[in-house]
RNA sequence: GGUCCAUUCGUCUAUCGGUUAGGACGCAAGAUUUUCAUUCUUGAAAGAGGAGUUCGACUCUCCUAUGGACUACCA
């Protein structure tokens, strides 16, 4: 490539992040870092109505926590500053104007009262209304209107609006990264509104493409719903004159719910079961929506997971780094239909990061479990008990119910363990069993293992009956690791305290 | 309704004209095991339908069907 690569990823701050976008901006990430390339954050916001307050400071944060870095943008800087649609206000207006000037645009003064009236009688007629070429010349527009009156209009405050002018008839060819060649004829699209008197603001088409071009972007890398208004985007960098210099399109596949029927939305994950969005998250009015951090999740999982879901390397390899992802990424390996979410998928991707996580990086996570329930231990020990479970555990919160035993003796008995083994000579076995752990100096897993192999074998007691009575006493039900972990790990005194235990407080079943 | 995009196992996908259509998730069975799991092995499971082009089509073209997106002074 001989330009610089320069994407970017321009979220609204109209609500938190969902996956899908997150998506978007992983792939736009992976690209840049792919070709040497620049990653820009730009905040559109743009629709003053539909600001949330908190949802930027989501976005970036989210961004963040994903392992996602923003190269220039909001929060950053950079040479292009500011990067919030709203600071950049007084930029627009001049383009707007520049169109309107060189015939590509023009002034209408309909009210939005006005247009619904227009829209329920075209409804009721059994048509669609399209502001368009057919009607920009009979409604109050800078087309219709004489010079005078429409500079009167404007100076005594009027609101107005300025429309794109679609030109009437003509075959608007498209290339993109994903789709390939698009032909689209201009007389099915309408005049879209570029810039809106009211609050002084841009709409989305007019910023972006103005913002595109000022921040020499090279690759617009969007979601696929971008995709009807890609002719329209064509047709604004030619009215500037900046079809030389205009980025490249991709639009991506959408991200579809894991039932089909319709793109992921950000009111399905609580319904379903599953977060949508990579962060916990509390609106302004108190409602609140699961995040995948929040829920278990480990950021690489995550993202190692979202980037499989319409892209793929072309070879089997499923587990990927960051850094893999960004040395195997490419735009023609993304696939052209949606992906629906699979949820299972996740936590399987989950559960592999779970089993290659070392000691070290378990005990981190796991001692503020540890410490919620009540125990108090090292990291050495917590991140063995761990390491031990790690392979049956999908996600950090599941290590207490795998090891809680590890740390704390059983008080009660599981009952159906209890009906199993805790009868007929198990009891008085386990006596036995007592006394030889008890002579036994070297509580290692092997010697231990060794020696009540041995014991057993030269006695000719069942091994299932005596190992699962021991595991009664020690772990309290019919589950865990291997016995000689268990009794390893708690150590010869406390072996002796819950066999004990168990001897003198448990009534074997008649 | 209109415009555009898409269509391989239930799901995510490989295949870039010639394959017994491969892998993964999930599912089922078996093996291992002192328990629960893990793990391993095996299995079931797919080219939407119809025309063409071609010696040959999942792959190219067209039609139909289905799914989806868009159709705001929202992004």
């Amino acid at each position: 490539m001989s330009q610089e690569v320069r994407v970017r990823f321009a979220p609204s701050p109209t609500g938190p992040l969902h996956m899908g976008g997150v998506r978007t901006a992983l792939y736009n990430y992976l690209f840049a870092r792919r070709h040497g390339g620049k990653m820009i954050l730009r905040i559109e916001d743009t629709d003053s109505q539909r600001f949330v307050p908190g949802a930027e400071e989501y976005i970036i944060e989210s961004l963040k926590w994903c392992g996602i870095e923003i190269d220039e943008g909001v929060g950053v800087g950079g040479p292009h500053a500011p990067y919030r649609q709203s600071e950049r206000k007084e930029i627009y207006l001049k383009y707007a104007k520049q169109l309107v000037e060189a015939g590509w645009a023009y002034y209408a003064f309909d009210t939005a009262e006005e247009l619904d009236v227009l829209r329920k009688d075209a409804e009721a007629a059994g048509q669609t209304f399209a502001y368009n070429y057919t009607v920009r010349e009979k409604l109050p527009t800078s087309l219709s209107l004489s010079k005078e009156e429409v500079e009167e209009r404007i100076a005594r405050g009027d609101i107005w609006v300025v429309r794109f002018k679609m030109p009437e008839n003509e075959v608007v060819e498209m290339d993109d990264l994903i789709r390939g060649h698009v032909k689209v004829n201009t007389s099915t699209l309408d005049d879209k509104v570029l810039y809106k008197s009211a609050d002084a603001l841009p709409t989305y088409h007019l910023a972006n493409i103005v913002d595109d071009h000022l921040m020499e972007i090279s690759h617009v890398i969007r979601g696929e719903e971008w995709l009807p208004s890609l002719p329209l985007h064509y047709l604004l960098y030619r009215a500037f004159g900046w079809q030389d210099s205009q980025p490249q399109f991709a639009h991506l596949p959408l991200l579809l719910k894991p039932t089909g029927g319709g793109k992921l939305s950000k009111r399905d994950g609580d319904k379903m079961g599953f977060p949508v969005f990579p962060l916990f998250w509390t609106s302004p009015t108190g409602e609140t929506a699961h995040g995948y951090r929040e829920d278990g999740y480990f950021a690489e999982a995550f993202v190692n997971m979202l980037a499989l879901l319409g892209w793929n390397p072309g070879t089997e390899q499923e587990i990927f780094s960051m850094q893999e992802l960004i040395d195997n990424f490419s735009l023609d390996r993304v696939s052209k239909s949606g992906a629906r979410f699979q949820p299972d998928k996740a936590k399987w991707f989950n559960a592999q990061y779970m089993h290659h996580k070392s000691d070290e990086e378990l005990a981190e996570l796991y001692q503020p479990i540890l410490r919620e329930n009540g125990v108090e231990t090292t990291d050495e020990l917590a991140g063995k008990a761990a390491g031990i479970m790690k392979e049956r555990a999908t996600f950090i919160g599941d290590l207490w119910d795998l090891t809680s035993y590890f740390f704390v003796a059983p008080t009660t008995y599981d009952e159906k363990q209890t009906k199993k083994y805790w009868k007929g000579e198990n009891p008085a076995r386990l006596k036995e069993l007592r006394e030889v752990l008890a002579s036994i100096d070297d509580f290692s897993k092997e010697n231990t293992e060794a020696v009540v192999g041995a014991w057993i074998a030269e006695k000719e007691y069942g091994m299932g009956q005596i190992m699962n009575t021991l595991r009664l006493a020690l772990v309290g039900a019919g589950k865990g690791p291997g016995m000689y972990d268990v009794t390893a790990f708690i150590g010869k005194e406390e072996c002796l305290k819950r066999i004990d235990y168990i001897l003198e407080n448990l009534k074997p079943i008649e």
